[in-house]
DNA sequence: ATGGTCGTGGGACGA
């Protein structure tokens, strides 16, 4: 079973170049982050017209999550615990029924600059909301896996110029604290379960040419649970999709299971 | 050195 995670940046802008890469890529489920759309106004018909069931989780705007799946999703739940004034639309999570069933959550990690400030504050305390959903999830003792844009940069050789970031919510210590501390509660970065290489990037700002010069970042995650882990094949960055006509600021990452 | 780009919605803000 292949499962990709895609910051696309906007579906009206993005459908088609994310039907393209959906009808090549084949992905059994694809986690979608910042659809900057209602749930009435995402073109579900779309991805339905190609053969995938369509959940949202969307507000008008900014943020919105969803997932699309080829399988059948039961007991999709919205909203990351643990906060119920939250009004971001930054978690939505499905169980995909497969020839075994999996729990897939999708999620959008707020970006959290500037910092410090009130936005640093939120990004720490959504963090605090998403280790304590991180941990339930482990005691279910089934597979699962939470991916998505977590705007974090785990270390120094998941940026080109780690320096540039020192300041940054994305590659503050104090992040990259909670991100390693979700980690060692067992879960698994699945890139680095398959390379250890350096210099691989989700994310080129659109700005300053950051693309032709490679001026990237590692930020949209797959975390497995123990049981997840043990299925993991492979996982992969569609590096590729960011030279195209009209990309997102961010690529495909997908991981490929033995389910 | 400086400012630089997108998306949404139809202005200002988020990234």
């Amino acid at each position: 079973m292949k499962i990709a995670s895609f910051n696309i940046n906007g579906i009206k802008a993005r459908a088609p170049a994310l039907l393209d890469w959906l009808k090549e890529a084949e992905p059994d489920v694809a986690l979608l982050q910042e659809i900057k759309s209602t749930d009435e106004n995402f073109p579900r018909s779309l991805f339905e017209d190609i053969g995938y069931n369509v959940e949202t989780h969307g507000q008008k705007g900014f943020n919105g999550v969803a997932i699309l799946s080829k399988l059948p999703l039961e007991d999709v739940r919205r909203q990351l615990p643990g906060d119920p004034a939250d009004e971001q639309a930054r978690w939505i999570e499905a169980t995909v029924i497969g020839k075994k069933a999996l729990r897939v959550c999708c999620l959008y990690l707020p970006n959290g600059n500037p910092a410090p400030g009130p936005k640093y504050d939120y990004k720490l305390a959504w963090m605090d909301r998403l280790k304590a959903r991180a941990k339930a999830l482990l005691q279910t003792e089934e597979p699962a896996l939470m991916a998505g844009d977590y705007n974090v940069i785990p270390q120094p050789e998941d940026a080109a110029n780690p320096q540039i970031w020192t300041k940054d919510a994305l590659f503050l210590p104090q992040t990259r604290k909670k991100f390693h501390e979700i980690l060692n509660l067992g879960y698994t970065d699945a890139l680095r379960a398959i390379t250890q290489e350096p210099g691989i990037y989700t994310f080129w700002d659109y700005q300053a040419g950051a693309w032709k010069k490679n001026n990237g970042i590692r930020i949209d995650h797959f975390l497995l649970t123990p049981q997840c882990a043990d299925l993991l094949l492979d996982c992969q960055i569609d590096k590729e999709v960011r030279e195209r006509e009209k990309p997102s600021d961010h690529v495909p990452i997908w991981v490929e299971l033995d389910l």
